[in-house]
Parts: C-alpha cells; sequence; structure tokens
RNA sequence: GAGCGCGUAGCUCAGCCGGUAGAGCAUCUGACUUUUAAUCAGAGGGUCCUGGGUUCGAGUCCCAGCGCGCUCACCA
C-alpha cells in the first residue's frame, strides 16, 4: 500500500532544505540510540521580555521538528521544550520597567525572588515566563514550557548536579583553560545562593564534598563560612555547566544557538561528555543586524522589534525571513520587509504548480507545516488567471496615490479588478493595510516634491477652480476631459503632433501630467490623473494643490 | 588571536546532484499620444575576487591566498 505519510519521506530524505538537513542528524542520532523519542529545546533568559531573536528560534526549531516528523513518517515521538532560565541571578534593572527601585533592591537574587515590578506576578521571572508563554501562544507554536527554578527545586536536577560534583575537576579542567587567568582563580561551576540575602553568589569554593553532596564557600564581606547542598536548588550552576547539565539531565537532543555562542557550545558539549552524555544535535544560525550592520542585541535595543515588524507585514513574512537562509548574517531592519513579504508570496504563488519533491524545499512548506494556504489571485477579468498583487505594487500604489486610505487603494485595485473586494480577499486587505502604514512611514518622507513655477502655478489654480466648478459625482473621463481642456491653451503644454491634433485644437503633451505628479504628489510617475482625482475626491485634490502651491510639501533645508 | 559568513551584470541578488551565465530594478531602442507606467516588443551589459588542484568538463567540489562584514575571548 501506498502510504502518503511514507512516499512523504521518502522525498524528505534527498531534500536539501535546511530543516531537513538539521532532521536526517536527528534521525542518525535516533537510529544509533534506538530511541522512541527526541526533545528539542529553545532557551531564554527571562531578564528581559521575548524578542524577534526569541520568535525565530522558535519558529526554526519547530521547523526542524516538523521537517523530523516528517523524516520519520511520526513514529518517533517529539517534544519542543521552551526552557526559563528564571533561576538566573538580576543582574542589572532593565530600562523598560516600571517600579525600578522596587527591583534595584533585589539585584543578584534569582529572577523567581524578585519581586514583579509590574505588581501582577508573584516575582519578575514569573511575569516575564507569562510574557513568554503568551507570547508563543499568539504565534501558534505547540511547547512544552520548563522553569528552571521549578527543576532545580523540585530536585529534577539533582542527580545530574551530584553527578557534576563528582566529576568537578574534569569540568574545571574544560572551563578554567577558558578564562583569563583573573577569572580562573576564582570559578566555580557552582553558584550557592547565600542562605540569608538570597543572593547568587559568585565565589571561590572552599571546598567540594562529593560524599555529602556539599559545596563549602566564604561571604566575601563578612568571611562566614557556608555549607551548602548542590542540589534541590540551593545551588545553580553556572550558565555553560547549567546548559551542560540540563541537556543532560533531560535527554535535550537537539537546540540551536547563535553564532555567538559556538565557542559555548563546544565548552557545554565537552562538560556533557564529562558527564557521560552526549551533547545535542544543533546548528549555529548566524545574527540578526541593525540598520548600520551591527549585532541586534536587547539591552541596545536596535534593529526592529517583533511589534514593529507586525505593524507593516504578516506573520507568515516574519516566519519567511526566519526560514530564509539561516546560516547568512541578514540585515533586520524596515527595508527588509518588502522584500520578504513579496518572496513569501512568490513562493505560495509557486507552491500549488510544484511537484513534492520541490514542495518540501519551498519556504511556504516550512512556514506552514507541510500545509501552505492557496495564494490569492486578482483576476483583471471574469474567469481571467489572475496574478498576485505583490506589496511593492501596492507600495507604489501608495506612493502615486499619495494616500494613506485603503479604501483609495481599493479603488485602484477594482479599476483592474472590478470584481475584486475586502470579503472576497481578505488578505489582500490586509496587505493594503500594510502598504498603507509602511507608505506613511517610510516612504511618504522621502517623497520629494519641486516647487511650481508662474506658469505651473497658474495652470493648477485655474485647474482647482474648475474642478470646483465639476458636480461631486464627476466621472474619472470627465476629470480627464477637464485636464486637458486646462492644459491645451497653455503653450508650454502643447504638442502638435500628437494624433489628432491640429494647429486650432493641439494635443497636450506628457509634461502637464508629469509636473502634476511632480509638484502634487512628490513623484515622477502617476496614476491616471483624472482617475486619481475622482478616487481622492474632487475637494481633496483641490486641497492636495492648495497645500502643493503653498510649499507645504517643500523640504526647508534648515541646517 | 580564534570562529562564522560573504565576494556573480551599474544596483539588489538567484544559480539545486559539476554540464553553453540568470532574474528584478536601472540603462538604451521602438510602439502607444483624450495616454499613465500596475502597458507591449526588443537590445546592450559578466576576468562568476585571485591562483592552484580534481575532472572530459568547475560560478558550483578541494587547497591556498586577497578583500569585506560580523562574532567570541567579561556576562548570558
Amino acid at each position: 500500500m501506498t502510504d502518503p505519510a511514507s512516499e512523504l519521506a521518502q522525498f524528505a530524505k534527498t531534500s536539501n532544505a535546511w530543516p531537513f538537513e538539521e532532521a536526517k542528524k536527528l534521525v542518525a542520532r535516533v537510529e544509533r540510540t534506538g530511541q522512541k523519542q527526541v526533545l528539542f529545546e529553545t532557551g531564554y533568559g527571562p531578564s528581559g521580555l521575548p524578542h524577534i531573536g526569541t520568535f525565530g528560534e522558535v519558529a526554526r526549531t519547530t521547523m526542524v521538528r516538523h521537517a523530523f516528523e516528517t523524516l520519520t513518517g511520526g513514529q518517533i515521538a517529539t517534544r519542543l521544550l521552551a526552557f526559563s532560565d528564571d533561576l538566573d541571578g538580576l543582574r542589572k534593572v532593565p530600562d523598560n520597567i516600571p517600579n525600578k527601585e522596587l527591583v534595584a533592591a533585589h539585584l543578584g537574587k534569582p529572577l523567581t525572588e524578585v519581586p514583579d515590578p509590574f505588581g501582577k506576578y508573584p516575582s519578575f521571572g514569573e511575569h516575564n515566563n507569562a510574557r513568554l508563554r503568551s507570547f508563543l501562544d499568539h504565534f501558534g507554536f505547540k511547547y512544552e514550557f520548563g522553569s528552571s527554578t521549578e527543576y532545580y527545586t523540585s530536585g529534577r536536577f539533582d542527580a545530574t548536579l551530584l553527578k557534576m560534583l563528582a566529576r568537578y575537576d574534569a569540568v574545571q579542567k574544560i572551563m578554567l583553560p577558558s578564562l583569563r587567568a583573573e577569572r580562573a582563580s576564582t570559578y566555580s561551576p557552582f553558584l550557592p545562593i547565600h542562605p540569608r540575602t538570597r543572593i547568587v553568589m559568585q565565589v571561590a569554593l572552599d571546598e567540594v564534598d562529593v560524599a555529602r553532596g556539599l559545596i563549602a564557600w566564604r561571604d566575601p564581606d563578612t568571611g562566614e563560612r557556608f555549607e551548602t547542598p548542590v542540589t534541590g536548588g540551593a545551588c545553580k550552576l553556572q550558565w555553560k555547566p547549567d546548559w551542560a547539565m540540563r541537556w543532560c539531565a533531560l535527554g535535550v537532543d537537539y537546540e540551536m544557538a547563535g553564532k555567538d555562542l559556538i565557542d559555548s557550545v563546544k565548552l557545554s558539549g565537552a562538560i556533557v561528555r564529562a558527564l557521560d552524555g552526549a551533547p545535542p544535535e544543533g546548528f549555529n544560525y548566524e545574527l540578526f543586524l541593525d540598520e548600520n550592520s551591527q549585532k541586534i542585541s536587547k539591552s541596545k535595543g536596535n534593529g526592529i522589534t517583533i511589534e514593529q515588524w507586525l505593524t507593516y507585514a504578516s506573520p507568515e513574512s516574519l516566519a519567511f525571513f526566519m526560514y530564509w537562509k539561516p546560516r547568512e548574517a541578514k540585515k533586520l531592519y524596515f527595508d527588509v520587509i518588502p522584500r520578504a513579504v513579496d518572496e513569501y508570496l512568490a513562493f505560495l504563488d509557486a507552491y500549488p504548480r510544484q511537484d513534492a519533491k520541490n514542495r518540501l524545499g519551498n519556504a511556504v512548506w516550512h512556514i506552514h507545516s507541510g500545509e501552505p494556504p492557496a495564494p490569492e489571485f486578482i483576476a483583471h477579468e471574469a474567469g481571467g488567471k489572475g496574478t498576485a498583487i505583490s506589496f511593492a505594487m501596492l507600495l507604489n500604489l501608495a506612493a502615486v496615490a499619495n494616500s494613506e486610505d485603503p479604501a483609495v487603494l481599493w479603488g485602484f485595485v477594482r479599476r483592474y479588478a472590478p470584481a475584486a473586494s475586502p470579503e472576497k480577499y481578505p488578505r489582500l486587505d490586509k496587505m493594503i493595510g500594510y502598504a498603507v502604514l509602511y507608505f506613511r512611514d517610510f516612504v511618504k518622507p522621502k517623497k520629494v516634491y519641486r516647487a511650481a513655477d508662474e506658469v505651473e502655478r497658474a495652470a493648477l489654480e485655474q485647474l482647482s477652480d474648475a474642478l470646483a466648478a465639476l458636480p461631486a459625482e464627476a466621472s474619472a473621463e470627465d476629470i480627464q476631459t477637464l485636464l486637458y481642456d486646462i492644459a491645451r491653451p497653455i503653450p508650454r503644454y502643447q504638442n502638435f503632433s500628437a494624433k489628432g491634433a491640429t494647429p486650432e485644437r493641439p494635443g497636450v503633451s506628457n509634461d502637464w501630467f508629469n509636473m502634476l505628479y511632480q509638484v502634487l504628489l512628490g513623484e515622477d510617475r502617476g496614476p491616471r490623473f483624472g482617475s486619481f482625482a475622482a478616487l481622492y475626491g474632487l475637494d481633496n485634490t483641490r486641497a492636495l494643490i492648495a497645500d502643493a502651491l503653498a510649499g507645504k510639501f517643500l523640504k526647508t533645508d534648515a541646517a
């Protein structure tokens, strides 16, 4: 019998799309170990809010997960653990929170012991965990949430923690060469939580007592000596040993990380082996860069936020951005949005025409977990084949129409396809909404308007008066005729070589229309002006002329 | 110092398992002239960073180099 799932799996085996390449590593791992389940992990540091990188990591990991399920025909169970390192000590007060003094009084304590500055949760850590979960839920990711504090205190890590204590020397042998001398002298993989101040202590160890499962250390301020069990949440691990311990204790099979963590992955992997475990599969993706080609970091606040992206484009376009070439450094800034949208649409457009093998290499297959929606085609005439309307086209349209009103853009779309409507094309409708916002914020400010000279000024005033005399319901054709009649007597715009032109009734040259675009719209090209005025409204058009003549659009180079 | 990535038309980039070098934009030519460009037809444009190697054959694979960018080496 031909099981479609296994047929797909056969094609998947030869696919070189990166999620399959990644998933194949996991298939080899499963074949090696005979395990019946695969665990994916993504990490999260709850000292900040979830951001675009968090989205990228979960989205990409989900793509690998789905590729793996396809390769194995669903025979191996998969889990995705979104793990929050909320036992980590708070290092500094974030800028973007209220009640900073409240939080500042608890610096150094585990995030789950710092009060919530928003006053909604028992702790700051729990607040941010909740934000992470609602963030991931909002995008519909399937995952399980894990809290470091909960895992530590419940004893789930105890066995591995004791093992690390027993292998203390081996761990130090791995870690110390990676550190500078002054840091190495006090380095300990175990960070005891001070029993009185609750601060996560970074102190040199006095003694390692494997038999009793304890470490001994001294308070640097008072000199007082403490003995702390490494188990039960009394003690946390430095992050590289922590990562390794977690991989080992939970049996993590896959975790990806940015290229800034390449060395950390190596060190943590070595520690896992020292604990007789096997490090997970994974790969290093390139970092996102801001407009100046600098690494995007949450603390710097450069680049673009996920909210900003979603103001101007769909979540699918962002998922596409995450899919596309994860190993290449990419600028993550506003100007990449239109292209991401259009490439996504192009792949969506191609998908129905592709055979199974090519579909598996198509980004939209990975973005939509194997079930991309049908593309929306706008047909020029009933029964026509239709074309997909691109974001670039809409931006161009918004620019030449000079409009932030979706209804005006819809008017132009209907000129092309009379049967189109927001109800019939909901995704196009959304895209039009995105386009007008993008136009308003990024295109319009860069428009260059030209000042009208005396002849142009007179002609525009004449045009404005003539428009005022037209009935409000004047058709595009009526307006177009008016435009020609206004320009015809003006020598500058006369064109005697035009078809049907006579010396008594000259044609009108393109210069007339070009002037309208340059002075009124700040563009070298534009829509058929009669149609524009009809859609835009006669009063609005007159106001536009008045504003242009008043010099309101001219850049004042006051600097 | 170490690591990662990139280098293909004027610009932005594609190029899959090695088989005569591609697209969009830009440029140029032509068509259309109560016309709009969200149009139609066509053209030009390349030392695929350099040098070696493998191969019947290399933009593609391997080695070395050059250039550009980023990251790490304190914390996560």
